[in-house]
DNA sequence: TGGCCCAAAATTGTATACAAACAAGACCGG
DNA sequence: CCGGTCTTGTTTGTATACAATTTTGGGCCA
């Protein structure tokens, strides 16, 4: 972990993004979403403090935040964990994929403009590049942000922000159960998709949403497993 | 505000219901269903924490936990306020319900058995008891949390949580901009859907509980209006 | 070698102190 | 009287101190 880089995600908080614990649960969960920081990953306080440089006041804060979201567990003088979801967790964060995204397709599709336009080819282009780079962990993390894309597209709030959690969720859950050892979404699933968001389509948009989860789903395996645990300082801050 | 009251709140805490933060999280927002706590009142950290008896650092705690749901709003260096539902944040929460109340309604009618049954029935019971009572805080609650109860029924964490949230907005939302002063949700239909998802009748449920959304959003009228404010000692531990 | 016990170290839970920022009231001038 | 400025009081943001709990390591015994 290299502390310049921590530091730009301070600066970032300075920058009216937010406070720094938002900006510390930003960046567990881009760990998170780049698979560097894996399921039971144990979050002590002090460690996070020391990692980011604040008291913590501010790591409990962030902590908090990511416990709501399902993201990590807090447990009762134990201390914060990544989460580990169980095969009956996964099987309902993807059925309440499967209930949310289409319906974040269609108004996506319904609403889509220019900008919008615009916003979906520039992150399908990061996804390319990311991909033609070699940068696995960027490819991954820009997959599952696509979808959270969509759903800024579709101007929903309520539906973004259920969708952010239940994308961050997915990540571990993908983490811990997929089979094979590929990037989970196809860039061309997501570039036909971006194709017929903007061309208004948007019963074809669906189905290829419909399919698309469908398709990542069929990849997991829903049997229990365990993982390896890495340093602290080494995942975060990344 | 009786002492008394937010001692039990308390004690509940100390009985591994959760830390004292959640009891007072669980306190406020039953006063929200109630509709004793309205959109735009003040929770200051330090009037909170002595009408519980607590430390700024456990208020800090539950406000946070209130804000991540949406239920309470923390302005930055102004403190926090119940959150005052915009129109365009209703329509997206009604949208929401409209979308996962049927899919949890059908999932409810396919698992209900006779533990789940019972639930049903008894919560049925205490809102007819309330209303008969005239106690119209409770009966408002009560018909509310009928709807989460439902999730709980169907066994999906990931949609109970969610809409958990969707309904305490919901009444915020109700609050603000119903147009009569009925009762929201008649004790009738949810006597109709609680026959119907016991009896397995999953299409029946579905087609009540959708017809039952669109009751409640047509009695809405979606243009801005102001409340106005209380004491806060009047209103909460209540 | 494995299990148990105990003390010390580490970590989490929480209150409190101090800094920073905002709100309210007082004062002054036009 | 009204508006602007300044001062004071209040509240929020955050670090730190202290209490409580858990974990770890060492010693002892079968």
């Amino acid at each position: 972990m290299s502390g310049g880089v921590s530091e730009t995600t301070m600066e970032a908080a300075g920058d009216r993004g937010g406070t720094r614990a938002e900006a510390i649960h930003r960046d567990i969960v881009r760990a998170i979403l780049e698979q560097r920081l894996g399921p039971g990953t144990k979050l002590g306080e002090d460690e996070v403090g020391a990692i980011y440089g604040v008291s913590r006041t501010i790591v409990r804060a962030a902590l908090q935040s990511l416990a709501h979201e399902g993201i990590v567990v807090i447990e009762k003088n134990r201390g914060a964990f990544v989460a580990h979801p169980s095969v009956k967790e996964a099987a309902e964060v993807f059925q309440a994929r499967r209930l949310i995204e289409p319906a974040i397709t269609e108004l996506a599709a319904r609403v889509c403009d220019g900008a919008g336009a615009a916003m979906l080819r520039a992150h399908l282009a990061e996804e390319k590049a990311a991909e033609r780079d070699g940068d696995d962990r960027a490819a991954i993390r820009l997959s599952g942000e696509f979808h959270v894309v969509l759903a800024r597209i579709a101007g929903h709030r309520v539906y973004e922000n259920f969708l952010r959690e239940l994308v961050a969720r997915s990540s571990l859950i993908i983490l811990l159960y997929r089979r094979s050892r590929s990037q989970c979404c196809k860039t061309d699933h997501h570039t036909a998709l971006v194709e017929a968001i903007v061309a208004g389509r948007g019963a074809e948009a669906v189905a290829m949403m419909t399919n698309h989860l469908d398709e990542i789903e069929r990849d997991l395996e829903l049997v229990d497993t365990a993982v390896p645990v890495k340093p602290l300082s080494e995942l975060l801050g990344g």
